[in-house]
Parts: C-alpha cells; structure tokens; sequence
DNA sequence: TGCATAAATAATAA
DNA sequence: TTATTATTTATGCA
C-alpha cells in the first residue's frame, strides 16, 4: 500500500469532505465561496492524465473524482460495475457503497489515495478496451430484454431540467431537436420529460412551494413554450 | 446537510482529456459530446487557447458572439442570468443589458475585447459543469438535493410489513390513509412498497432459478388486494 | 467497511 | 397520462 508521507491528515473531508466551509451560507449561493484557490486552471495543463502515484492534494482528488465518475458513466458502468472489477482486476473488491463514497469524496482522504490509482487503472484499462473482452466488459450481459438503463450525465441533466422549467411539455419537434443537440435518442428525451413531468406531479401536492426563487423569471408561462 | 462534494469549477476536459475512445463503438454508446455541425472552438476542450487572452479581431469578436448566444440559449439560460453570475463567479456584475448589447455587438471594441474572456469562461464553466452544485447551475434549479434519508422505526416497520403480507400493492388511497396513520408522509410509504416489493422479488425465487426456458410472460396473478 | 434499504430515475405497462 | 417496475445511487447503522 502506499505509505504516506508525512501528512497529518486526521479525519479531513469528514463530511462536507473536501468542500469549503459554507461560507455565509445564507441563500443558495453557498458554493460561492470556493474560489480562492481555484482560479485559472481552466482547462488548462490538464492534458495529460493524472500520472499521480504519489499522494496527490486534494484539488486534484476532487478532479480525479469528478472526472472518474463522468467517465465512468460515458463508459456505461455502474459504481457496482467498477467495485466488481477491482476486485478481479486487481484483487481487491469494493462495494459500491465504496465507490459511491468515493465518487462523493466521502473517504478519509488517506482512503481516497489509496482508492485513486486503482481506479484510475480501471478507467485507463476500460477506456481502452471498451468491447474487447479483457474482462471489464461484463456489459456483454445476455440479451436483456430491457433496453439498458441510459444514464444521462449531469450537465445533459442541467440542460433538460432548464428546458422543463421553461417548457415542462414540448412538442414533437422540440424533443427532437433538443435530443439532437444533447445527441441523445429522441426516446430517451421523450421519456424523460415524460417522467420529469410525473414527478412534478408527485412533488407538488404537499403546498409547500420553494420560498425564495433566485431571480426566477417566474412568470409561469403558459403552454406554449414555442421558440426554437 | 448533504452538501454533496462541491467539486471546484475546473474547465474539466469534456472528452478530450483522456484516451479517446478508438474502438469503433458496438456500444450503443450515445456520444455526449460536441455538436454535430457546430463550431468547435468553444468550450474548453482544447489545452492551450490562450487565443483568447488576445486583442481579438472584430471578426472573432463577431464569431464568439455569436456561438455564445447560440451555446447559452442552449444551457437555457437567460442574459440576465449570465449577468448574474459573472457577478458570483468572477466578482463583476452586468446587467442583462450588458450582455445582450455585446452579444449584439453594441459595445465598443475595447468593451467586447474585456467581456469575451469572461464570457468564454462562463461558457466553459457552464458546459462542463452543468448540474455540479459550482454555481451557475443553481439557476437551472437543480438545487434539490437528495431527501435525507428517512429512517423508519422498527414498530412502524411492523406495521408497514403487516400491510405488505395483506396487499403488497395499496392504492393511492389506502397508501394515503396508511401514511396518515403513521404519520408519515405519503412518498414515503408509496416509496416503502415500490422498494419493499422489489425486495419481495429478489427474495422469492429461492437459490438460483435463473435458467428455465420462456415461460410465457409471468402470469400477473397479482391484483388490487380490495379487501378493506 | 459493507449490508440493507431509502431515494432517485429510466423504462414500461396499462 | 398514470401506475409500476427495473436499475442505480446514496446512506443510516452496526
């Protein structure tokens, strides 16, 4: 395993993990706060790969794991899938519990260093072979019936939800062309709003409204969300 | 308090970072990822642009304002919205005037040259990150967090488990009734069974009865259980 | 640390 | 559309 140098990181991220204290936490706007240390590096020197072996700083634990799990999901893996696979992988098995908390940066941060070059190997092996049968690929599965559960990233998400909010029931045409510029099945953005649109319907009832609405341009339009 | 990992913004590579996927994809693989006939200079999928930082040319002045508006529209988000979070994020507010005079090209040279590159990041920002709690995405309401999970004590499991071996299936109503008796909410008691149900499943079938030619689809012996 | 299970959500059935 | 199922993710707790 890998010895740590002299870092005397006790019960750091314990659950906010690595996440800033809320600073001023009034409002939603608490994430705010967290831009002393992250400035410019925007896509920047982020080419290559993180060829970390040694104990990496938290900046770039919390990188690697948003970065892991976007690939991951691209790659169409379950946090089970991955807890598996290290397991066979590499010998050591992780629950999906594991993965999610590390995904979540809930481990110790010793934990997460440990976790990280396995995981980064994973992602670099099931990148490369995707399809081939290495052993990664259990997505073989058998003929499911059931059209594989699509997993829908987060920002794709952010972008549907936008649209729900201005148009919760678009037309044909609008599904369509919003599933082609997410470059998704125009099913699966069907289906979405469809579902989006149920749970409106479930979360509603209960009276309680959202009090304060940023700056919403809360003019519940109508129906018809035309445009575009 | 599930402050999910606040992640630092970081321009993370889209898809362009880490081994480009070389297989020819058997996976249904659904692509995110650029689009199609669009552009492909935005966003930070690139390590060094620095192209930006420059005195650009009216012409790319004009370009960038126009794949800007083009990219916002599709985040779904408004000028005013922009605006906004240039305030949160960079320190420099603008109205929504602002933004759309220079997404008009109203402004002057200089005033164009000294918004782009906050605009191209907030673009950047707004793409890659879409759903993370940074910042920008509060707007997109995605600011629900997970419900904490809701711990059911022991007797009322009892009772919910009693329910269960009468109707596994209430209706709406009988889940409202229940709900009200045990003070519970009603999601709470319809998510009980959704999830008590599954349970039922995946222990019914006693050892491994996986095999088994078709046996023609389940035959739903299952009903309301109107018995009350 | 991981099990058991609550919650979330994509896909289906009715 | 509504009702449910199937699958995944996230947590309380031991």
């Amino acid at each position: 395993v890998y010895s740590q140098a002299g870092f005397a990181v006790g019960g750091m991220l314990e659950h906010g993990g690595l996440t800033p204290p809320p600073t001023a936490g009034q409002q939603q706007q608490q994430q705010q706060g967290l831009h002393p240390g992250e400035h410019g590096e925007l896509g920047g020197h982020h080419c290559q790969d993180h060829s970390d072996e040694e104990t990496p700083t938290s900046d770039e634990l919390e990188q690697f794991a948003k970065q892991f799990k976007q690939r991951r999901i691209k790659l169409g893996f379950t946090q089970a899938d991955v807890g598996l696979a290290l397991g066979t992988l590499y010998g050591n098995v992780f629950s999906q519990t594991t993965i999610c908390r590390f995904e979540a940066l809930q481990l110790s941060f010793k934990n997460m260093c440990k976790l990280k070059p396995l995981l980064n190997k994973w992602l670099e092996e099931a990148d490369s072979s995707t399809g081939s049968p290495t052993s990664i690929d259990k997505i073989a599965a058998q003929g499911r019936k059931r059209k594989k559960r699509t997993s829908i990233e987060v920002s794709v998400k952010g972008v549907l939800e936008t649209h729900f909010l201005k148009c919760p029931k678009p037309a044909a045409q609008e599904i369509s062309s919003l599933a082609d510029s997410l470059q998704l099945e125009k099913e699966v953005v069907r289906v979405w709003f469809c579902n989006r649109r149920q749970k409106e319907k479930r979360m509603t009832p209960p009276g309680e409204q959202q009090q304060h609405e940023v700056y919403a341009h809360g003019v519940k339009t109508d129906t018809a969300c035309h445009d575009l």
